[in-house]
This record gives C-alpha cells, sequence and structure tokens, in this order.
DNA sequence: ATAAAATACTACCGACCGGTCGGGTGTAAA
DNA sequence: TTTACACCCGACCGGTCGGTAGTATTTTAT
C-alpha cells in the first residue's frame, strides 16, 4: 500500500473516531494529509469507501504478529485484550463503536463493513478462548469486548480509565459472567 | 411542562438516538413534531439546549416511581436495571451513548449534560448497591452500566440481544468481576 | 374588549456538505 | 519527442446545515 494512502486511511480513522461518520468531513480530511478536497477522490470514490479502509486496517494492525494461540493461548489472548485496551485508553474512543452507531441504512456498505469488523474480531477472540478451553466461547468474546467498548463510556465522560483496566483485568482472568478459568 | 415542548423534547431524543448529535437536524425534528424550523427558535435557544432536555427527561423516566431501595434494595435494583435494558432492546440504542460520542468541546454545555447524565445515573446505582452491602459500589455501578452500554453495540451491528440479555442476568446476580451476591 | 405575550409562519442568511469538472503537472515508458 | 497515466488543483454544483428577521396569528391577562 502506497505511504499516501495508508496515511490518508490514518487520518480518516482518527476523523471517524472523534467526529463520527457525519461529523468527519472530507475537508478536513484533504487538510490533514495535505491535500486539497477534489484529490481525495482519485483514490476512493466516496466518503463512504473510507469507512471499510479504515476498519480493514484497524483489524490488520489489530491482529498482525498475535502469538500463536495453538502454542501459548493465554499469551496471545493477553496480547490481544491488551493491544484493544490501549488504543482504547491512548485515543479515548473505539472508532468501531463510534462507527456502529454512526453508519445507517443509508450507507449499507459502510454498515455492512463495521458488522464484519465487529464479527471477525469477536471471532478471532472466541478462536482463542476455545483453544483454551473456555465454555461457549463465542458469548464470552462477546460480551468481554461488550464490557471493554462500555468501558469508554467513561473515558469520553469522564476521562476515567479505572472501568478500563478493570475490564481488562477481568478479561485476562477471564472472571465473566462465572466462566472464571 | 408543556404537552408540545414535551413531545419536541422527545422527538429531539429519537433523533439524537438514531442519528447523534450531528446527523439530527433540526429541520427534521421541526417535521416530526408538525412545526417549522424557526418555530422550534420560540422554546430552545438553539441545538445544544436541546441535549440537556433530552437527558433531563430521560433521567426522569428512568428513576420516577422507583421502588424505595430502603426497603427492598433488590427489588429497586432490578427494577432500574429492567428499565433500562428495556429501552435498549425497543430502541436498539442508548441516546446518551451516540451524545457521549458526539458532543465535542464545541458544544461545552451538551457535553457537560452527558457527564452529569452519567454521573448521576452511575450515583443513583451506587446508592442502591451501597444499601444492599455490595463492596466499592460505584466501581460496581460503573463495571455493569458499561456493560449494558457495550452489548447495545451488538443490537446495532448485528441485531443480536444475547448479550444485553446476559448483561442483564449478571447484573441482577451481581457477579460482576468478583462480587457475587 | 383590549392590550400584551406566546407562538407560529415565510423567507432568507452565510457556511459548509459530498461530489464533479476541466485543466493542469510531473514522470516514465515507447 | 510523443504518448500515456497518475496525481493534484481551483472552481463550481445542488443541497443542507444552524440560526435570524420580520410579521401574522393565537392565547392569555386585565
Amino acid at each position: 500500500m502506497k505511504t499516501t494512502l495508508r496515511k490518508i486511511v490514518m487520518e480518516a480513522r482518527e476523523l471517524f473516531r472523534e467526529h463520527g461518520y457525519d461529523g468527519a468531513s472530507m475537508q478536513d480530511l484533504a487538510a490533514r494529509v495535505g491535500l486539497k478536497k477534489a484529490s481525495l477522490y482519485t483514490r476512493f470514490p466516496n466518503k463512504e469507501a473510507l469507512v471499510s479502509e479504515v476498519l480493514t486496517l484497524t483489524l490488520e494492525e489489530t491482529l498482525k504478529g498475535l502469538p500463536d494461540p495453538r502454542e501459548d493461548w493465554q499469551l496471545a489472548w493477553q496480547t490481544l485484550i491488551g493491544r484493544i485496551a490501549k488504543t482504547f485508553e491512548t485515543r479515548k474512543r473505539c472508532v468501531g463503536l463510534h462507527l456502529a452507531y454512526g453508519v445507517t441504512s443509508v450507507t449499507p456498505e459502510a454498515q455492512a463493513a463495521v458488522s464484519q469488523f465487529f464479527n471477525v474480531l469477536r471471532e478471532r477472540m472466541a478462536d482463542i478462548l476455545r483453544l483454551g478451553g473456555i465454555p461457549q466461547p463465542d458469548s464470552a468474546a462477546a460480551d468481554i469486548l461488550a464490557q471493554l467498548e462500555g468501558a469508554t463510556l467513561w473515558i469520553t465522560t469522564s476521562g476515567d480509565v479505572e472501568p478500563l483496566r478493570r475490564a481488562v483485568k477481568s478479561a485476562s482472568r477471564l472472571d465473566v459472567f462465572g466462566r472464571k478459568i
């Protein structure tokens, strides 16, 4: 991927994270990458297409080079949870959540991309838990991800990161809904 | 409160919930209540002021007529959790969460209103847990609310309400992060 | 009945939105 | 040297945004 293209996607991610789908403007995005708005349309057909690019990049970064869960599933699990939580803590929010609430049926491809993003993430998490012999790994993954996402609410409203920290701890110990290790 | 005023606030809530702060337009709001846009400005100074009205109404509805927790804290708890979850399940989303992500520093009063909304809600939850002798009631309330909010992610992305149902069950049993009843 | 206050309307404002157009410019292959 | 392509730009499109001015209509209080 060309570096300019990657930079556009990364800046788009920041804008989506901060201002949501509606609130992010192509004008702002162009300014952040040092281009004019019209130039963006040589690389992307429209604003909606940015969504799937942003989420694909994010998924890549989140999963790339994870420890092989077949060798040490607990290490893979801690690493994955740690990556997610670190992003939430430094960026204060989750792009995916903002987009999930922000895209509607008028942008169906973006909506599909968001759904897929969270499904893939949950499946990867469930894969690891399954290797660890955790019962109902799909539900457990969904619940833990929900807890992490929900914790970002407190970061954005009051700056309190403790709920996220507690969510990470409990996810590490897997003491969620009586599924303790 | 005059009925028209209340209707405006209720419709504004639906718009904020569905489209977020930026995505909700005064034009749409006016159409929903059978008025012209300019007429809204005889009741509200600006769009931002709607946020605190919406959240005040929501807090009122959520807390009004709750069973007295000093008589039966478990009943009060179940009722409160049930109300929150019912709204999430029928409306698919939480207005507060959408606004929390949607308002920024350019609308400081709205931002403050959102912070206050969640703080008050958490405090009320914590009050009940305190009466029940639950350890660290503030943290417990924050964590449980986070879990409920996070569960709405799955409702909006895939329509799956099971994470929310599990969150309600675990909240009812208070088996959160090892704080089991 | 009348004055005052609330509420409603039409019409408009400047700013910004996503997106398109035609015309450049630099590079690299033929 | 020509051709081709990728990229970038200023200017512009129709449309929507939050908000306002001025005026008409309805409600309320005296």
